[in-house]
DNA sequence: AAATTTTGTGTGTCCGTGCACATGGCGTTT
DNA sequence: AAACGCCATGTGCACGGACACACAAAATTT
């Protein structure tokens, strides 16, 4: 029951802990028929590396480089950062270190600075968002170049040189979108999908989602329901976009499920009166502060929920499997859809808050 | 940015490691005033101890007994067992191991004779789901004797020495299942629920759901919707069940809501017809394979899932934090309600089963 | 054949901590 | 005052592995 060391090895093969050492980490310069013999004897005997010995030998670091979107920017990141600060209370003591870098969710030039500085920075990984999608490829290919490999949260890029993927997979998160509207929906009710935000950003994510709210409708119920389409970029301006949700509202009086595609349901859920909160079926997405509020008074219907702390969390356990362990990690790995409602938010809120991190 | 150590804080100090090792895990026989001083220099340069080190000098090995259902008598139970594995993966080198005390479910004897063993062999803690619950407070006096913590998981007993519990919240549980009838329900529709098991075994469990449940209602619906409680325990002979079924079925024609207390939906509900199917809005617990299979045949429309294999995961992970980390944990992790569907029951299958697993 | 390089192997030290033991100063006992 | 014991502190080794270096034997060059 005792832990094989590589002296028990060494004395076995009738050789130093030196060669033994060799073998063991590939350094060469040992003899082929050495090498079978003390590689069969390791198996034998089922030798472990202790990680602890090694951890402590070599002094070895492993730095991370996260690059996402800056939490100030947009509040959803704080969540991510949560889940990789956790694993790290839990990992750390192999030897991981992380830096940040930081990007503005709306600026390209500011992601395209902070990749560089990332990869310049020459760490053991890139953990990121891609939130834009072009631009990440080539640096994609510039990590590369370098040998550093990406682990990718979020926003899924399909390309064979990422390591992996944490994330929601989006057309089926508006496949479950258009299941959740028919608990209730009758025939004729309208169907009104609202984009608040530029579609160059994230553009997968939002057309993923339409085909899968698309894809149900039109097993489900084709000639039934129709559908409309709506975007409106500037959101931030809020005479602008209560004028644009009136419009909508005098555009569809059979208005019945309200689709928003991404976390800023909250902006227009505020304009609200209590009448509309009775009338329509609100499905959006992510529980920032704003969307658990409206859900708690019944003004957003369900929060389809990709749990962004475990994200964060996961990003970092792959890269500890993958470079510390030398396991294989999945490369997808799609994370539950999460149907959030007021009658149990506030499970989801506490969750994998506390599992990881210190208190008091 | 280098990490501090006992040799540096020893030669700041102007004292030798020893003294400094005495003051950091408190051996005593050191002069009051040193000690202090220690304890300053110590705090000032932000030391943390090297678990590595500590760890490999040590020799120490952690020592957890599970004192679990055999996935063999009940498979709810691989489950749990799966997230325990995951997180030893990952923490094992902190020298950590476990043994496993299986009981049969449905054995009183086993367990108390499991628990016997488990605090026999004087582990560091034991994680435990103490489905009985009477018996387990007895046994908890006992190991607490001999200074041996409770970890519980799934089963929530209320005691004091309990170290923390993971798991989910009865009541709200219920109240949740409450919520998903009124998605569809319409007055005068009648609400069965259907409690097949010995009460006995997790009294406290059913009486809370069923507690929720009525609560959901009188806030709710109070007058409209009648509800009826059933037990049944010969839930193993399929006449008996089958004739239990549909006495049920004839008393109440307008039965809508069938609410099943615990993970053996499966069982009635292998007994329906297609119309049968259409005409019942069926809510049950745990992603159990029959359960699922059912709920992808439309025939369960709703199981409200409690996470077991992040059960095991955290409850592992909460020894970690507290014996091996030193942080504090919270007493009460309530793991989210997940409301499962048809439309998003895969992710759920292979979430978490694969960040922390080898494969291959 | 001597000189040089290459190749394979063994040894010593270090990583940071835990712990057993040594040491030396001081107070108490006889 | 010598003998003893106690307390505070220092020292050395161990844990298992990483790695630099030493060194002998074999292979190559001159």
């Amino acid at each position: 029951m005792k832990k094989v060391t590589i002296k028990d090895i060494a004395r076995i093969a009738g050789v130093s802990r030196g060669t033994v050492d060799r073998v063991i980490n590939g350094r060469g310069s040992v003899t082929p028929e050495v090498e079978q013999r003390i590689i069969k004897i390791a198996s034998d005997l089922g030798y472990e590396k202790n990680l602890m010995a090694s951890a402590l030998a070599s002094n070895r670091v492993f730095r991370i480089a996260i690059v996402t979107p800056d939490p100030n920017s947009d509040s959803f990141w704080m969540q991510p950062r949560e889940g990789i600060q956790n694993a790290l209370e839990l990992v750390k003591h192999y030897g991981i270190i992380v830096d940040y870098f930081d990007f503005n969710l709306f600026r390209k030039d500011e992601f395209e600075m902070q990749m560089e500085n990332a990869i310049n920075s020459k760490p053991d990984a890139i953990l990121t968002a891609p939130t834009f999608t072009q631009e990440s490829l080539e640096y994609l290919e510039m990590a590369e170049q370098n040998n550093i490999p990406f682990i990718t949260i979020n926003t899924e890029i399909h390309h064979p040189d990422v390591l992996c993927y944490v994330g929601q997979n989006s057309f089926n998160s508006g496949y479950l979108a258009g299941r959740l509207f028919y608990l209730r929906l009758k025939p004729g009710d309208e169907i009104i999908t609202l984009n608040l935000g530029h579609t160059l950003a994230n553009a997968q994510h939002y057309s993923d989602k339409l085909a899968g709210l698309r894809e149900y409708i039109q097993t489900h119920h084709m000639t039934e329901n129709p559908v409309y389409w709506y975007e409106f970029d500037q959101f931030l301006d809020e005479d602008k976009l209560l004028e644009f949700w009136q419009d909508i509202k005098a555009r569809h009086p059979r208005m019945k499920g309200i689709f928003f595609t991404n976390s800023r349901a909250f902006r227009i859920v505020k304009f609200f009166s209590p009448e509309d909160s009775r009338r329509y079926d609100v499905v959006g997405f992510d529980m920032i502060d704003p969307n658990i509020q409206f859900l708690k008074e019944d003004m957003i219907d369900f929060i389809i929920n990709q749990n962004p702390i475990l994200q964060g969390y996961m990003g970092i356990m792959n890269f500890v499997n993958h470079f510390v362990l030398k396991k294989e990690v999945k490369k997808i790995q799609y994370l539950p859809l999460d149907i959030v409602i007021k009658e149990n938010v506030d499970f989801y809120i506490d969750n994998f808050r506390n599992h990881t991190v210190a208190k008091g």
